[in-house]
RNA sequence: GCGCGCUUAGCUCAGUUGGUAGAGCAGCGCUUUUACACAGCGAAGGUCGGGGGUUCGAAUCCCUCAGCGCGCACCA
């Protein structure tokens, strides 16, 4: 018996050495394989591809404890596609994350008492490529940890100069396409930040403040933004208002308001709420969302107010270049002065909306910015629209969405889009590819020859990069064999906040660019919270570092602990005894691999397992085996993985310990006082042993490939997954 | 307001097309027998949120009520 054996299980000492077996075989590769699989004959799959990108994690830090469930469930999936026989990529690679990471830098140059402004664009560009290096690495050995057989010579980052190429290709062809355009329209603008957000990254949070009711000549209107009403020139109501039916849309009325008098018009409109307030209301357009739209619907004067800083603009007047948050109380004290102000509502709940990444208030703000219009027809895709383009390989289940009933969640979503801004006034990003000569415009994937050309400041938003993910990191816009081979790839496997921000991104960008979509199936999964229920955060301080946790319970406990009992979109909960259970399944694996070589020293199996004469009991189990397998083959083609490791581990604890090594025993006892043969007890112990390892492996590769090395030369990694035939 | 999900053992959660309910932890009892004592084995524990319906049969399908959670929109 190996010697390795003869002591507990211990994955510290094992898994290093594991990993680096695997990563140096080159199994990890599509192009490297055992010969079974490159052979008709013997593989079934022969021919059949599979591909999964990794989501690439921002490079903002390390990786948390949600990652390894990620990094678990596609692991298993791609080692099982492997041991199928098929050709398999799982391609590695980090997100720059724009906005998260130049947000980051910027605060840690802060503490430094370094301002991004003094050091200029370039500078602080160093700064950023510094970090995200280090944060690179730290990912990459993190998942080496986990036992990913990632591809690491695909390794891929969405700011590297190959995916700099596609984001350029990309944005040309929707420039050309007229699906990319400049124009002023109203965006969230975070003062804090200093840039345009999409609506997807904003944060809506309630907060109390003070709702006031003034006099708008014979109006009462409300407000909980005194400070944005000074060029409130138009009144609103409903058309079917009776209290108002004597004023007519269009009619103008002369009135005093906080710096004077003011014309102002009566409009009719259908959007305001009878039952809200007084049913009168007075619009800002230049900062509302909603004020814009009716603005537009009746040509209606817009007028700024507020300045990029949040700072008041001349029309205010007296309150010129204060503070909003400062003005808004002077405000209304003058309005109270003037006898004004009807009455206020201290316990107002407001939603306000905030920036993700930086926690500003966002102020809406008519501004120049860059658009993809998610509406235009476009006719090298048949007429359709990038919304139709997105809806109707879900609709038509050319992809598959697990668990099912997000995909109406993806149809509101799509169904309520509107043109997606992708331009951010931040450093660190892909440079929108556009220049600048007087009235000229430029549009290229290289800037224009001759001198004067200035390029467009901005750069884009990170999901736009992120879009391309599927077919950037296989070489897109040339057409590599890695593009023909694993495009589109079979499954994505993010977690279900992002299903908006990046799963149909990147349906938009593979269905518009290259005509396919990206991936057959969307497998969503939950955010893990702490054995609680909260979400893990930094204020909580209740992080846990999975490195400690696999180096105190190995990696195998730690995959198993993500998978069983997870299902597909939903949360699931961090339990550190969870994890200290399937520690004690590693270990039970490897005291019962202990038995069976113990007893199975100097035997080894028949070429043709089917002359084994098995007696009832042990039939039985043989049957029951194979019933298994075919049972868990299916499971593991519908993505029920979390029900297959449930299986396995029922199966080879309370079946193949509890019951047939038991019986085993006490044959070999008996064979020893009766000189009887029991080689097909041994080659049953031996056949089950192969089999549970090998289905086991997908799921907790570690411990199965270190024990299958002590009799086998090849590794189970790249050994074929057990069909019923073939036990 | 629109939509989605959840409610199963003391706790945290699984339960694939409807066919006598499962895991981990906690608790209880037993055990050093040829794997395993930081262990193993065994027993116990559930009217599957309430009510109604379809069915030979419902945790599973339909209706309804209640509680919890989430997403989207609006909030002048």
């Amino acid at each position: 018996m190996d010697d390795r054996l003869k002591k507990p299980y211990d994955p510290q000492n094992t898994e290093d050495r594991i990993y680096k077996l695997w990563e140096e075989s080159g199994f990890f590769a599509p192009e490297v394989r055992p010969e079974w699989a490159k052979n008709s004959k013997t593989n079934a799959n022969f021919g059949k591809r599979f591909s999964i990108v990794l989501p690439p994690p921002n490079a903002t830090g390390v990786l948390h404890l949600g990652h390894t469930l990620e990094d678990s469930m596609q692991d298993t999936m791609i080692r099982y596609q492997r041991m199928q026989g098929k050709q398999t990529v799982w391609i590695p690679g980090t997100d720059h994350a724009a906005i998260a990471t130049d947000s980051k830098v910027t605060k840690m140059l802060e503490k430094e008492g370094i301002k991004k402004k003094d050091i200029g664009r370039e500078k602080f560009l160093e700064r950023v490529n510094e970090f995200v290096e280090g944060s690179r690495k730290t990912i990459v050995s993190q998942l080496r940890k986990m036992g990913a057989s990632l591809d690491w010579s695909r390794e891929a980052f969405t700011f590297d100069e190959k995916r700099n190429f596609a984001v350029r290709t990309a944005f040309k062809q929707m420039y050309d396409d007229g699906l990319i355009y400049r124009g002023h329209r109203i965006v969230n603008w975070d003062p804090k930040g200093q840039t345009v957000i999409s609506d997807d990254e904003l944060v809506y949070e309630e907060r109390k403040g003070k709702f006031y009711t003034f006099k708008y000549g014979p109006f009462e209107i409300g407000t909980a933004r005194p400070e944005t009403k000074f060029g409130d020139k138009y009144v609103v109501m409903h058309p079917d208002d009776k209290r108002y039916q004597d004023y007519t849309h269009g009619q103008k009325l002369s009135l005093e308001w906080i710096n004077g008098p003011v014309e102002a018009t009566v409009i009719k409109d259908e959007m305001i709420d009878m039952e809200f307030g007084t049913g009168v209301m007075t619009i800002t357009p230049w900062h509302s969302h909603e004020d814009f739209a009716l603005a537009e619907k009746y040509k209606l004067d817009k007028e700024q107010i507020i300045d990029p800083y949040g700072k008041l603009l001349p029309v205010a007047q007296e309150f010129v270049g204060m503070k909003i948050t400062d003005a808004r109380e002077k405000i209304v004290e003058k309005l109270k002065d003037k006898g004004l102000l009807v009455s206020v509502d201290e316990n107002y709940v407001n939603r306000v909306a905030t920036a993700e990444r930086t926690g500003g208030l966002i102020e809406p703000q008519i501004m120049l910015q860059w658009f993809v219009d998610v509406n235009k027809k476009i006719p090298a895709r048949g007429n359709k629209s990038l919304k139709e383009l997105m809806l109707e390989p879900v609709r038509e289940k050319k992809i598959k969405i697990i668990p099912d009933h997000f995909k109406r969640v993806y149809f509101n979503w799509i169904e309520n889009l509107r043109d997606w801004c992708i331009s951010r006034q931040i450093w660190y990003g892909h440079r929108i590819p556009v220049w600048y000569k007087d009235e000229e415009i430029y549009c290229g994937i290289k800037a224009p020859e001759g001198s004067g050309w200035v390029q467009d400041e901005d750069t884009l938003d990170t999901w736009f990069s992120s879009g391309l993910w599927t077919f950037s990191t296989l070489g897109w816009p040339e057409n590599t064999e890695d593009l023909k081979n694993f495009h589109p790839t079979n499954v994505i496997n993010p977690g279900y906040e992002i299903l908006f921000f990046w799963v149909a991104r990147m349906i938009l960008m593979s269905q518009y660019l290259i005509g396919t979509i990206p991936f057959e199936t969307v497998y969503l999964h939950g955010i893990l919270r702490d054995a609680k229920g909260q979400k893990f955060s930094k204020s909580l301080n209740n992080g846990v570092d999975p490195l400690e946790v696999i180096k105190e319970h190995g990696a195998d406990a730690l995959r198993m602990s993500m998978i069983v009992g997870i299902g597909p979109g939903a949360d699931g909960k961090f339990d550190i005894q969870k994890v200290k259970a399937y520690s004690k399944f590693s270990n039970k694996i490897w005291n019962a691999a202990r038995f069976v070589y113990d007893n199975t020293q100097d035997f080894t199996l028949s070429e043709n397992p089917k002359e084994l004469k098995y007696d009832e009991d042990d039939k039985k189990s043989d049957e029951e085996l194979r019933a298994l397998i075919a049972e868990i083959t299916n499971e593991m083609d519908e993505y029920k993985f979390y029900i297959v490791a449930e299986k396995l581990y029922h199966y080879f604890w309370h079946t193949f310990a509890d019951i047939i090594i038991e019986r085993s025993k006490k044959k070999i006892i008996e064979s020893e006082k009766n000189n009887t043969n029991v080689d097909s007890a041994r080659a049953l112990l031996l056949t089950q042993l192969n089999t549970l390892l090998k289905a086991l492996h997908p799921f907790m590769p570690f411990v199965t490939e270190e024990i299958w090395s002590m009799h086998n030369r090849t590794l189970l990694m790249t050994e074929k997954w057990p069909s019923q035939e073939e036990i």
